[in-house]
DNA sequence: ACAAAAGTGTTGGAACTACACCCATGT
DNA sequence: ACATGGGTGTAGTTCCAACACTTTTGT
């Protein structure tokens, strides 16, 4: 039986991510160039290898460019059209991560040229690096609508105003500030702290915390109509 | 540049599905039994092909299955566990689908043993398709409550007790019958015919079918929150 | 004192839940 | 006539969207 295996074709199998990151301005994608293709911007990408699963491979190539670890990951798709890589057929699982601007300046690798593009300003890309940047904003306001992850964009400590401001920037819109806090702090998901944030503006906004608690808790049973489908079964 | 990509190792490439069926009483999945392998029920799967994209291969391998073409289907997941195969390492990309069972009775090819389980009683499954199957109803049951894609599982005519039956067995729940249909109808994709089952109940109730028109124009915004993501960007 | 951002409260309408009765028809 | 499932209506509640003023503090 091992014969049906031995008549298959295999593929190589490259890994891409879409690491979204908030810099208190805009949503931010990071790219890098290929320094072998030269002057084009990509996503980071990396091969997969014998002994890794997946999700341990994007994490390895996370880490290598940003020093990272612990970060938010998430499979968004494999993407497999015959002649997108027009050199050798390669099959790629693409994964979108959202780190802290904050905590990945202090640790970028030099070896990558990277830089920190605008969503809504991005260069030409590799391949069909563009597909998979797209397929990944849409996943990302899919998600961060029913699930706080919002707060894995965000340092330890931010503000009510900061969280709108991801929000606004996510969605491309102008959430109400009383509506948004009502809806944000609803979900007791926050914890105030003491402390305000000092230079920004005049007065001063409180910093909050995740609950980590809470926060570890959570179903995805925030929405409308489904009964919790976590624990169904 | 070439170079880089000679130095990689090649993986197999496979493809599952995760076929859905409903018969009117419960929600079933597909299953057939490995003719090599001998007697273990698995997933319905085969191998992606040197000029075929992803979901082309998906698609046939449905099509050699159940003979249907036109059948809603959807990328689930990419399943890379170094061991999930333990006599090759395979990478698996898996489709989920929605089929009308009574067009694929008719349809069933006899080289397959295939048989139709409940979700809530399935045999002991190969490799890692029962984790498979766990991700799949998930993805329905959460796809389910924002997009309408029920309809898929039901023929062309239907009636609302049964799209009810539908409901209630992707949920594994009684919905209300008054706020469903209210819910339900309240949507407007719902066209009423002058036709009224026969034999079932007494009354007969009357068959709906979906609009064509309006299912197609049909955006991701049944959401809470989410602004229409579609078309933010 | 004033400018700039933070913070908070109310109201009308919409949507949801819970619940019970009548209808049509085959036997 | 009666049993079976089909179909509909209402009332209370909750949730959401829209909207404007007061507070704090650095300059």
């Amino acid at each position: 039986m091992v014969e049906q295996y031995k008549q298959q074709r295999p593929y190589l199998l490259a890994l891409d991510s879409i690491i979204f990151g908030f810099d208190g301005e805009g949503l931010r994608v990071l790219l890098v160039k290929r320094g072998i293709e030269g002057s084009t911007w990509s996503l980071m990408g990396g091969w997969l290898q014998p002994e890794e699963s997946l999700e341990q491979a994007a994490a390895r190539i996370l880490f290598e460019l940003t020093g990272l670890t612990n970060v938010y990951l998430e499979q968004l798709h494999a993407f497999g059209d015959p002649y997108r890589d027009p050199i050798v057929r390669t099959i790629s699982v693409a994964y979108f991560s959202l780190v802290k601007v904050a905590d990945y300046e202090s640790n970028l690798s030099e070896a990558f040229q990277a830089r920190w593009f605008s969503i809504y300003d991005l260069p030409t890309l590799l391949f069909d690096h563009a597909d998979m940047v797209e397929l990944a904003l849409k996943r990302l306001r899919y998600k961060a609508a029913q699930h706080p992850i919002g707060f894995e964009l965000l340092p330890e400590k931010f503000t009510i105003p900061q969280l709108k401001k991801l929000y606004d920037a996510i969605y491309n819109t102008d959430f109400d500030k009383r509506n948004f806090s009502r809806k944000i702090l609803s979900t007791g998901l926050l914890i105030k702290l003491d402390e305000k944030q000092k230079g920004f503006s005049k007065k001063g906004a409180y910093y909050y915390q995740v609950d980590a608690v809470k926060y570890g808790q959570l179903t995805n049973s925030f929405l409308n109509f489904i009964p919790n489908t976590d624990t169904i079964l």
